[in-house]
DNA sequence: CCGCCGCCCTGCTTGC
DNA sequence: TGCAAGCAGGGCGGCG
């Protein structure tokens, strides 16, 4: 499952390889993951294309064009975006869009369950604007967690995991950050104390910050821009632990269903 | 505004 | 061993 760290994983290996460059070939064999808005077709426009760069908003990565638009990609919970060099024509079994480039190389877009999607927007339009805070950025203050925790009865888990207020975190981080600050995923976000939001706050940036330098986490069949495996998912704590001992204290890890999502946490040192 | 539910899909796990 | 049913999951639209 790609989220923030992978994704800022996957934005940082393609950058390198994309900038520059043109797209001078574009394949789609699965229609329904790849739009543009209005009645153009996503081949004709993106055909032709310079790329400017590649970077990343919450759990989409964005390929910035020098027309101004951008191909906006988001890999949901199986999707990939890999980078096929010229020789390489091995192709992924569930490759639905695949850009040739330039020099010959291409950027092949895979997703199993289909969920995936990638369009282009043009310039002026706001398609992030429903979009929470980067946790990783300065803007993200601890008074401004806050004050999207403060005065919500929803559990904290649920609030992390809503992409409106906070971009990027999905459920390994939320499981992993919650563990790390000693928080009950259950807590009403409003009943957390001071010192219990200091400290999540500080955990959701070293746990995100830590696993982008460990290339993220292939826990499913997440791989980088460059087909290569992470390495977070070797220092994960709780998330996919269930009846494993916590690495805090030792007791069991438990898995329990909040918002309709597996939550793994520790009964005993998260309160 | 808020919270809950079902849907989208396929592959893996479970149970017989 | 083989098969079918069940489950998982991020985001979104619909509903109350």
């Amino acid at each position: 499952m790609p989220e923030l760290p992978e994704v800022e994983t996957i934005a940082r290996g393609l950058a390198g390889a994309l900038s520059g460059q043109r797209i001078v070939a574009v394949k789609v064999s699965l229609p329904k993951v790849a739009s543009v808005s209005g009645d153009r077709t996503f081949i004709h426009e993106l055909t032709g294309e310079g790329i400017a760069g590649v970077s990343r908003r919450g759990k989409f990565v964005v390929i910035g064009l020098l027309s101004g638009r951008s191909l906006v990609v988001h890999l949901r919970m199986t999707g990939r975006l890999v980078l096929r060099g010229p020789g390489e024509d091995a192709v992924h079994p569930h490759t639905h869009v695949v850009l040739g480039l330039g020099d010959g190389s291409c950027v092949h877009f895979s997703d199993a369950r289909q969920f995936g999607r990638m369009r282009l927007v043009e310039p002026e339009e706001p398609w992030a604007s429903q979009l929470g805070y980067e946790p990783l950025s300065k803007d993200f203050t601890a008074a401004r967690f806050a004050s999207i925790l403060g005065g919500r009865k929803t559990p904290v888990k649920v609030l992390l995991l809503d992409q409106r207020r906070i971009a990027g975190i999905g459920n390994i981080y939320a499981c992993e950050a919650l563990w790390e600050a000693r928080i009950d995923p259950g807590t009403p976000a409003k009943a957390l104390k001071k010192p219990a939001v200091r400290r999540l706050h500080r955990a959701l940036a070293g746990v995100l910050s830590r696993a982008i330098e460990m290339g993220g986490s292939s826990v499913d069949d997440y791989v980088d821009a460059q087909g290569r495996q992470g390495s977070a998912q070797n220092v994960l704590s709780v998330y996919g632990r269930e009846g494993k001992p916590c690495r805090r204290c030792g007791r069991h890890v438990v898995r329990t269903v909040l918002a309709q999502r597996g939550t793994w946490w520790c009964r005993n040192c998260q309160t």
